[in-house]
DNA sequence: TATAAATATCGAAATATAACGATATATAAA
DNA sequence: TTTATATATCGTTATATTTCGATATTTATA
């Protein structure tokens, strides 16, 4: 068994700030929201944010190369949805950080 | 009771943003795993990173003022430890993440 | 009081990230 | 096959972050 309070390499700790950038972003945090419950289109997700659907787009393909969005194509449109359960874990704790303020 | 998948507004998506940015960086991820079992000061923590003083206390500053880290002083000392729990979480979800890798 | 040690702050330079318009691709519908 | 819709990509510009050396501040010790 490992320990609680192993150090994390610097490969490692290199990487999860990587994924952790890629959440720390109003629009981005937005989008990871809305996906919460459901998969969305970009184009949907967009008018939600109201951005533009390439910039949606943009902030998706991120969060997709971090592993914690996966694709699916129907047709036109373009569904994303969340695939790692560390991410509804993190949106928790923001929502708990968040709940009182 | 309030929705499990209520949308935050966007000045605490701004500041849920702000918090994940102050994590999301090797260094401070690094300093935020030594502070998971004990308070450091800036000098040992800084000699753990291999980096300057000045810099570790750059990126303790910046932890402190989202509200992650409080600090005492003793002497010439600056003890800084972690004093929120959504911390915690946080890198336990990132140790979960990369414990496989 | 002079000197050293620990930490903090500042402005400038280097680097990374974000946003934007233009354009490309892929699918569907006329 | 032309046109429209949805999404993706590219290069540039704008903005934010990080790092660095220099210097300031604070506390302890000679």
């Amino acid at each position: 068994m490992v320990s609680q309070f192993t150090l994390p390499n610097d490969r490692l700790l290199g990487q999860a700030a990587e994924c952790l950038r890629a959440l720390a972003h109003p629009i981005r945090l937005k989008i990871l929201f809305l996906l919460e419950s459901n998969r969305w289109t970009v184009g949907e997700l967009a008018d939600a944010c109201s951005i533009r659907s390439h910039v949606a787009s943009e902030h998706l393909r991120l969060m997709q190369r971090c592993g914690m969005l996966s694709v699916e194509k129907e047709g036109q449109k373009t569904y994303y949805q969340i695939c790692e359960s560390q991410v509804h874990a993190i949106l928790a704790c923001m929502r708990e950080k968040f709940s009182q303020s």
